[in-house]
DNA sequence: CACGATGAGTTGTACTGTGCAACCAGTAGT
DNA sequence: ACTACTGGTTGCACAGTACAACTCATCGTG
């Protein structure tokens, strides 16, 4: 398992890469929505409607953290919180107008610059590339 | 070019969730060394030496923060600062011993968890991804 | 050679994101 | 009804970060 241990230690380190320069080129490329606020919007609208708790377990955040960005985008007008009537404790978290249309631009122009720097790629590639991601982040979903 | 927008905003997302798990994993992984520092440590490692402000570029980070980061790097006696004789306003820095043991260590554990993640994949899916993840990262590299 | 421009690095300051712990409120099991 | 659990908020502390202003060394040009 020598190349196999090559490749491990070099996914690790480009992921580490990739993370670093995620939230500079956030901050440039959307200055309105921070990195995280994007993420718990976008995943918002994908899901349409969700809790804070699976909000902070699928991006292994702390439930205070969620709570304060989710009062901040609900301040910001972005989202909004509606009461679960099976469960009087969980606020269901939807998108505002406001919120679906800023994701949207924001949107928009990631794609635009990471559309620029995948340019160059081959459909297979593409998608490709995108499997093995999907692959390696659904691990801790699936065990 | 259907298929590849989807692939492109899948490669994103992914990618951002990756981002947002990393730091929580990596304090997890290795309290002792945080995420930066880590990554700062690898790359003097495979670097044998560089300058702060060739990490700042790298990383996408501002050249006080590494400044920081490498002050206490070096009050934990994990990075030392030699002058360079040909320019005295570089400091080129390496790794100490000390750094290159707990760089090891953390590279291990870091490594063992990476490695259960991907166990299941074979090695040619594995060179295939990091493949990938090199060309994606080394894009602001070449243009 | 002197002077202005540039580059490496540090420090002051302020802010954001984050986790932990303590807490409140609603739910479910016995 | 009592207890255990779960969703969420708040108090607190801290790490990481950027920006701006600064110092010091280097390099080019008159």
């Amino acid at each position: 398992m020598r190349a196999a241990d090559r490749a491990v230690e070099t996914i690790q380190h480009e992921m580490t890469v990739f993370a670093r320069r995620a939230r500079a080129s956030a901050s440039r490329l959307h200055p309105e929505l921070s990195l995280v606020s994007y993420t718990l919007l976008g995943h918002l609208e994908e899901r349409d409607g969700c809790r804070a708790t699976d909000l902070a377990a699928h991006y292994a955040l702390d439930k205070s953290t969620v709570s304060r960005q989710v009062t901040a985008l609900e301040r910001a007008g972005l989202v909004e919180r509606r009461p679960d009537p099976a469960d009087h404790r969980v606020q269901v978290l939807h998108l505002t107008d406001a919120g679906r249309s800023i994701l949207g631009q924001v949107t928009v122009s990631r794609r635009a610059a990471v559309g620029e720097r995948l340019a160059e790629w081959s459909e297979e590639d593409l998608e490709r590339f995108a499997g093995y991601l999907v692959r390696y982040n659904s691990w801790s979903r699936s065990g």
